[in-house]
DNA sequence: AAGCCTGACAACCGCCTTAGT
DNA sequence: CACTAAGGCGGTTGTCAGGCT
């Protein structure tokens, strides 16, 4: 027997608000905070349940929103953090600042996808859909396992990193209540995990904290390095990082070229593939040509294939998730 | 002009996680 | 440790506007 909904009760109101159900709304969580939203609705006087109030005000009538069009670099995260992060549209959406993640699944559901289904590759693995064909040559497939490895590690990275943000915020919390001081007005949505950290040294500008699998340093210049656990070095699985410091003696060649390819992408990489699905828009896009958009998306699929391997491809477009997920507001450096 | 189709997006539903007791 | 309430998340549906026939 399941949960009976949080809204059954009769008289409680359902579908599109009213802008006077907006304005009672906003007015109450202006002067009092939402508090709880169980209880929020009687005391502003809404015929709504609670999580229909919190879903009006986190998707729509929060002041710090932005609406409208999304913009060419916006698209571009979009693509590029789903490739990483699958459907965690709250994860993708702490990456983009002011978008709300029902925003970016919408957005993602009504034009992205289909962009992608039209140029061919798969919205879900975001591979071309001839990959397929090509994974019988030994390059291939050796490129797709140097893909999937990268993208694992990417993955695993910003898994550390949420939790890193949680740790930070409970210290900041802590910190706080020590010194009755003001909590920082962090907004961190990342989805905890379940691992449970400990903070077994502190201090001389280096924090570390550990899981019953891995450990985490960050240093002065808040960098944020994961190794690979020496138990399992094939298979990159987010409960087996051992996360150290880039000056560990213990770390191989193989460690080497994964940093570099993670921290110190390449100089002047070409377009990545994300540039050339974005070629589908029509408009003023820098990378238009100005054609229709089957037009463009035609052309770039042809170059794609007369002038680059899909193993170049591939890489390109990693590289440039990869130096996205550097460079986002996610960044240590933010945090701390 | 009317009916139908499609796209866009707001809102809902159900499940899962977390925090409190 | 178990239980429960509340919040959060992702999938899905409902509604509306605009275009097409």
């Amino acid at each position: 027997m399941g949960r009976s909904p949080c809204c059954d009760k009769a008289g409680l109101k359902k579908g599109p608000w009213t802008p006077e159900e907006d304005q009672k709304l906003l007015a109450y969580i202006e002067e009092h905070g939402h508090g709880s939203w169980r209880s929020l609705p009687e005391k502003a006087g809404l015929q709504r349940c609670g999580k229909s109030c919190r879903l009006r005000w986190t998707n729509y009538l929060r002041p710090d929103i932005k609406r409208g069009k999304f913009t060419v670099q916006e698209e571009q995260t979009i693509i590029q953090l789903h490739a990483l992060l699958g459907n965690r549209w709250s994860a993708i959406a702490t990456h983009l600042a002011k978008r709300t993640d029902n925003e970016i699944k919408n957005y993602w559901n009504t034009h992205l996808k289909k962009r992608l289904v039209k140029m061919g590759i798969d919205p879900v693995t975001h591979k071309h859909k001839n990959e397929t064909l090509m994974s019988s040559t030994g390059q291939s497939k050796s490129a797709a396992a140097t893909l999937s490895h990268m993208a694992q590690w990417e993955s695993a990275r910003l898994e550390a990193e949420a939790r890193l943000a949680r740790e930070s915020k409970l210290l900041h919390l802590q910190h706080y209540q020590n010194n009755k001081a003001a909590a920082p007005n962090h907004c961190l949505s990342h989805k905890a995990s379940s691992t449970n950290w400990t903070k077994p040294n502190q201090g001389n500008g280096e924090q570390q904290l550990e899981s019953p699998t891995s450990t985490v340093t960050f240093s002065e210049n808040h960098h944020l390095m994961i190794m690979p656990s020496r138990e399992n070095n094939s298979v990159p699985n987010v409960t087996e990082f051992a996360l150290s410091s880039s000056t560990s003696s213990d770390v191989k060649d193989s460690d080497h070229d994964w940093m570099r390819q993670i921290n110190c992408p390449t100089e002047g990489v070409e377009e990545g593939f994300t540039s050339l699905l974005l070629l589908g828009d029509s408009g003023d896009r820098s990378l238009s040509t100005g054609k229709k958009d089957e037009e463009t998306v035609a052309g770039a699929v042809e170059v794609n294939e007369s002038d680059y391997s899909y193993y170049e491809d591939n890489k390109n477009y990693w590289n440039s998730i990869l130096n996205l997920v550097d460079s986002t507001p996610s960044d240590s450096s933010t945090m701390f």
